[in-house]
DNA sequence: CTGAAAGCGCTTACAG
DNA sequence: CTGAAAGCGCTTACAG
């Protein structure tokens, strides 16, 4: 590997100018830059990240935390993010926190030691107390989940609106009776889910309708999730009408398990869905659902990292994408 | 941020001592050894990467390049490989080539500039030819995807027999007339799609049926891809009565637009793909398919990896990990 | 506009 | 067993 000295010799110029033509500062005469230039490409001179990186300057790499890559909605994000980092030079990490505090600090620890250069937090598990610490190291963004009461920058859909359309349109369809699936769990003061029920409620209480919490499933996600609610839906002497569950892979685990049972979809139970990921095209019916724009998160997120690493001033602190309510066979 | 002289000069030992006991290097006395960790702690020190880098020693990323993250083949690898690698005090950057030989070769040039220490490649687009002069910058280890006629360490499932077990089960469910789609193209002379395709042959020729050039398919990947293969099968006079596809994905895209234009599963087509991946229980019917242990191929890579970052030697070269045929309902 | 020198945080001969 | 010093490949005051 050439190194700078390499490219400073044949050239016949210091290693200063050199330094100075790879950042592109300003007072060094175009012949000189030239010469370099030229050496370097001789050499096929690739300046060392990790010295360049203990310099404290130039950085390349963004670390992603997700949930779990297998989700689709994150393989998705990721992909959406990789790719535009990779136009501009920046190479990504997949860091799953799989929902451990812990996990998730020690992936913000590796801002601290300069091992990625910024981070986008597609999933939050800790409180922001122990978050915020790390906000001194290096840019840090939320995408998809968020905590409002921080200074981050947020790339984020209208959470209450989209679900509060979402039942709306359960409503509409008749329904009285609804079910209700979250991720999250219990007590969350601040974030997605708490906006995501917030708007829940809002739709109940314009139509009058009371909340039963027999009908609220907390803590779910996988589509084996799915199937445990369809068997304690089905097994209610009060049974709800239809279920909005607060992702695809539920969606679609409650729907295979209640036609396994027997019952009809929607004509028994009607369900939807969140995300619109692909499976939700798959199932029979297919899933009424709500399609995120998971591309353009993505993207946003990356720009924003990129431009708070190259000091660019964050105008606005939220960055609100919109939703759309997909309406298929399930409903 | 603690460097090493900090700890040095609190501990009151030389920053080579402190070096040292970073690094185990076994002589340093026992009450040295503690003085220095009590600074460390006290410090909450945590050694440069870079710096580390820099000096061509100890390293803590590992690269991974795949087609595309979304493909849930792909994820699930990539997460059995995050998870590994965690433990071991690994990070892992996502590399998506996208069939863009390009793209592979900017990847595996991190390897040149250290910006990773090793990488698994899941893909493989270039030749050996283009590759083989990357393998002196750090260990490089073939995992799915690979060049036989390499010097590389390879973890793969046995392609031929996989392919071939899939078709003999075709063929035994009475089947004589039976389309092939695979991810590849035509004229591969090494690696996984052409060990699939001699499995392929292998079976017919066993069985005495010809191969018909017709109803082989190239470059399948995806859900659409498969929808169009069940157009084009359902349009011809002479159809065959079952199709294997090299990937579920494909295989659902398959079943699912065979329903739509009216056709039975299995009774008018069979089907059957490979992976195992989530949605094959999805389908209705649910997909026949070839296992592949993606968690073991996952970590095996991770654990070669490893292996040789840390100079262990390489007994094997072949790391060959069972497949199962798991029949369901779609043959 | 250009360069010599110091320094980033480590490791590694070399010497004792 | 331990340490002073050189060096890894860069950047950045400082000086001219």
């Amino acid at each position: 590997m050439a190194t700078i000295s390499d490219v400073a010799k044949l050239s016949g110029l210091s290693k200063t100018t050199v330094s100075r033509v790879l950042n592109d500062y300003p007072h060094v005469t175009k012949e000189k830059r030239l010469l370099v230039q030229k050496a370097m490409e001789e050499l096929s001179y690739i300046p060392s990240p990790s010295a360049r990186r203990m310099r404290g300057q130039i950085t390349t790499s963004i670390g992603v935390i997700v949930h779990r890559i297998v989700n689709p909605f994150f393989s998705y994000l990721v992909n959406a993010i990789e790719e535009l980092a990779y136009e501009n030079g920046y190479q990504v990490l997949v860091f799953q926190s799989n929902n451990d505090p812990e996990k998730e600090l020690a992936y913000l620890n590796l801002l601290k030691t300069k091992q990625v250069d910024g981070i986008i937090m597609t999933a939050v598990v800790n409180e922001w107390d122990d978050l915020k610490e790390y906000t001194n190291f290096g840019p840090i963004v939320f995408c998809n989940e968020y905590i409002s009461d921080s200074n981050l920058p947020i790339v984020r859909i209208d959470q209450v609106d989209s679900v509060y359309t979402g039942i709306r349109h359960l409503i509409d369809r008749g329904h009285q009776k609804i079910a209700y699936c979250t991720g999250g769990s219990l007590f969350e003061m601040d974030g997605k889910n708490n906006d995501r029920s917030i708007g829940f409620q809002k739709a109940l209480k314009e139509a009058q309708i009371p909340m039963n919490p027999k009908w609220v499933f907390i803590n779910q996600i996988t589509i084996d999730d799915g199937k445990e609610v369809a068997k304690e839906l089905i097994s209610m002497s009060d049974r709800p009408t239809a279920v909005f569950a607060g992702g695809d892979e539920v969606a679609a685990g409650i729907l295979i398990e209640i036609k396994r049972l027997g019952l009809r979809v929607p004509e028994d139970i009607a369900i939807m869905g969140f995300d619109d990921q692909p499976i939700a095209e798959i199932m029979e019916p297919k899933l009424t659902t709500i399609r995120q724009p998971v591309n353009q998160m993505g993207e946003k997120a990356v720009e924003l990292i990129i431009g708070m690493l190259n000091h660019a001033d964050q105008k606005s602190k939220d960055h609100e994408l919109p939703t759309e309510l997909v309406i298929r066979q399930s409903t």
